[in-house]
DNA sequence: GCCGTTTTCGGCCCGACTGTTTTCAGTCG
């Protein structure tokens, strides 16, 4: 059973828990909901955990659930979630897949009406609506009906929370909401919130909170944006629409005296605002984004500054991308939060791809050497390393590849320094299936070092294809490995690699772990890198860019590196030229 | 059913909006 099973299952159990009876099984249906959130941030399956008895290991999985689990993988069933789901049909689980729809009303609609099965039951919720039937249900009415109607189809349309988009298109995307926003004049702060403050590759809501006198007008003027398809709600402090382009885009205003608060409700985590809550709760303080109220006083503290709002808890502030309750609430107590990397450390990009006819059977870049250099100076850089992709084995005789790339070292030499920037000669290598590089020996020794990559023939089982890494990597010219899990968000998922060996390896041997800032690569990634800073593995932030503009795209990498509590010192693209020079030849 | 810097028992975040309701249930984040 895969894990999206699992978290299926159990959120399932929370639904048929509430079905029964919400009140007596609160504390059980919080549970469940909570295994299952943990179970779906997984990135280890749950079989192979349990296999190597590290389910207790989970937050939120305790000993009980733990049992459950045992006897799933054991029997394939578990005796007790079939006595809690007995009597509520299949459908009742699908349905609730529609926005707008949760247990109640599913268990309502299946068993009035007698729908029992998975396969079909949308359709048949469909045409009950379409004939009024649904609108003569009691608790239901009219507006209600057409509310599922349009919520069916729109789920057909996979419009919508169905679809999570990249970061970098959520930026663009609240951006341009932004823009609009403050075109009214009352508004005083405006910034998106949520999943794109913290950073997260992908995005489901986009989450916008603004403050103004005039709150009401705002609310207004917001949903009167061009883009919109359809206002989901409308209040006095929050609005959410749908725009044109299937994207939902939340909006809460406050006054600016509580700017503060807002900026940590609206940015979350869910996980990080409960954790934050239950510790203020133990001192008679309830949060909210309307500030602190104290419980004993009944007065309510107001926050125009978010670092107030913490400093208030006796916590130090916490980067949006720390917010995930893994353990930073702890360390902000403590005034011990490590000072995590920030885009001004980065002194150079080794992942630079140029319009160098090196004749690769991968990619060329769009841009010439000089115009990427120019680039580099404009972004402050050091220096530039210069990464091509391997000129193709099939179509050159060994000594053509030889000449092509000391016809490209020539000219990344010629440049170097000629616009302030100094230059590393490398180049991006595969990895060929059984490990060995794609470029003959003499062409290795030309260069400063290389970066090394798998880009053919994915699907190897782990053991293997951790030994064609590793064999990769041994080579003492190959230094980094670009984008690790080779992942593709929305596209892929990665190959299977055995990261604490991985990690054992790289630090032995003074190699470096690529995170990828191209937007669907963002590779490694943020859980990923917090185990690779843990075991003092040394990464390196890259664009991997094949132009000019995409040298910008370094943010969303340091952002991930932020969200993997890397610091300074952990980046080898935050030291000096002569620190790298010397780093490459170790 | 989970969890621990006042606790291994007794707690468990906080609020928004909609629709069908005469005071609240359901859903969502």
């Amino acid at each position: 059973m895969t894990n999206k099973e699992i978290a299926k299952l159990f959120r399932a159990v929370a639904a048929s828990y509430s079905i029964k009876n919400e009140k007596k099984f609160r504390f059980q249906i919080i549970a469940y909901q909570k295994a299952a959130d943990a179970v779906d941030g997984l990135t280890t399956q749950l079989e192979d955990l349990y296999k190597e008895g590290e389910l207790e290991e989970i937050p939120g999985i305790g000993a009980t659930i733990k049992g459950r689990l045992e006897e799933l993988f054991k029997k394939g069933k578990v005796k007790h979630f079939e006595d809690v789901m007995k009597g509520i049909p299949p459908s009742v689980f699908v349905l609730m897949e529609i926005p707008s729809i949760g247990p109640k009303k599913a268990f309502r609609i299946s068993s009035h009406f007698h729908i029992k099965n998975p396969q079909t039951c949308i359709n048949e919720v469909e045409k009950l609506a379409k004939s009024g039937k649904i609108a003569k249900l009691e608790g239901f009415g009219e507006k209600s009906e057409a509310d599922i109607l349009r919520a069916i189809s729109e789920f057909k349309e996979g419009k919508g929370k169905t679809t999570r988009i990249l970061l970098s298109y959520a930026g663009e995307v609240a951006d341009q909401i932004l823009d609009y926003l403050k075109k009214f004049e009352y508004v005083k702060d405006a910034a998106p919130l949520g999943s794109l403050r913290r950073m997260k590759p992908l995005v489901g809501d986009i989450d916008i909170a603004a403050t103004t006198t005039k709150p009401k007008q705002l609310i207004e003027h917001f949903i009167k944006y061009k883009r919109v398809d359809r206002i989901i709600e409308k209040g006095p402090t929050t609005a959410s629409i749908l725009t044109t382009a299937g994207n939902q885009i939340d909006l809460m205003v406050l006054s600016p005296k509580k700017w503060g608060s807002l900026l940590q409700h609206f940015t979350g985590s869910k996980d990080h605002n409960v954790a934050l809550r239950e510790y203020a709760l133990k001192k008679s303080l309830s949060l909210s984004e309307k500030g602190i109220k104290n419980l004993k006083t009944g007065k309510m503290n107001e926050f125009s500054k978010e670092e107030e709002f913490y400093k208030s808890l006796g916590l130090s502030w916490i980067p949006p991308e720390m917010r995930e309750n893994t353990g930073e609430i702890e360390l902000a107590l403590k005034n011990k939060l490590p000072k995590i990397v920030e885009l001004g450390n980065i002194k150079g990009d080794f992942h630079i791809h140029t319009s160098f006819p090196v004749e690769p059977s991968h990619d060329l870049g769009k841009n010439s050497i000089s115009e990427m250099l120019q680039k580099a100076k404009e972004l402050g850089y050091e220096y530039l390393g210069f990464s091509e992709h391997n000129p193709s084995q099939s179509k050159h005789t060994k000594q053509e590849i030889i000449d092509l790339i000391l016809k490209r070292n020539e000219e990344v030499e010629r440049q170097n320094n000629l616009h302030g920037v100094k230059t590393f000669k490398l180049m991006e290598t595969d990895i060929l299936p059984n490990g060995e590089l794609a470029l003959p020996e003499e062409a290795l020794e030309k260069l400063d070092a290389t970066i090394v990559s798998i880009h053919s023939v994915f699907k190897m089982g782990r053991t293997e294809m951790t030994k064609r890494v590793l064999t990769g990597l041994s080579h003492p010219k190959a230094k980094i490995l670009a984008h690790p899990t080779g992942r593709l968000l929305n596209e892929r998922y990665g190959y299977d690699l055995n990261f604490d060996e991985i990690f054992e390896f790289c630090k032995k041997n003074n190699k470096a772990l690529e995170i990828n800032a191209y937007p669907n690569r963002l590779d490694l990634y943020d859980e990923l890198i917090r185990k690779a800073v843990d075991g003092k593995v040394l990464l390196s932030i890259d664009t991997d860019s094949h132009a000019v503009y995409q040298m910008e795209l370094m943010r969303y990498g340091v952002a991930q590196a932020r969200r993997g509590w890397a610091t300074k010192s952990d980046i080898i693209n935050a030291l000096s030229y002569d620190e790298v020079k010397k780093w490459f030849s170790l």
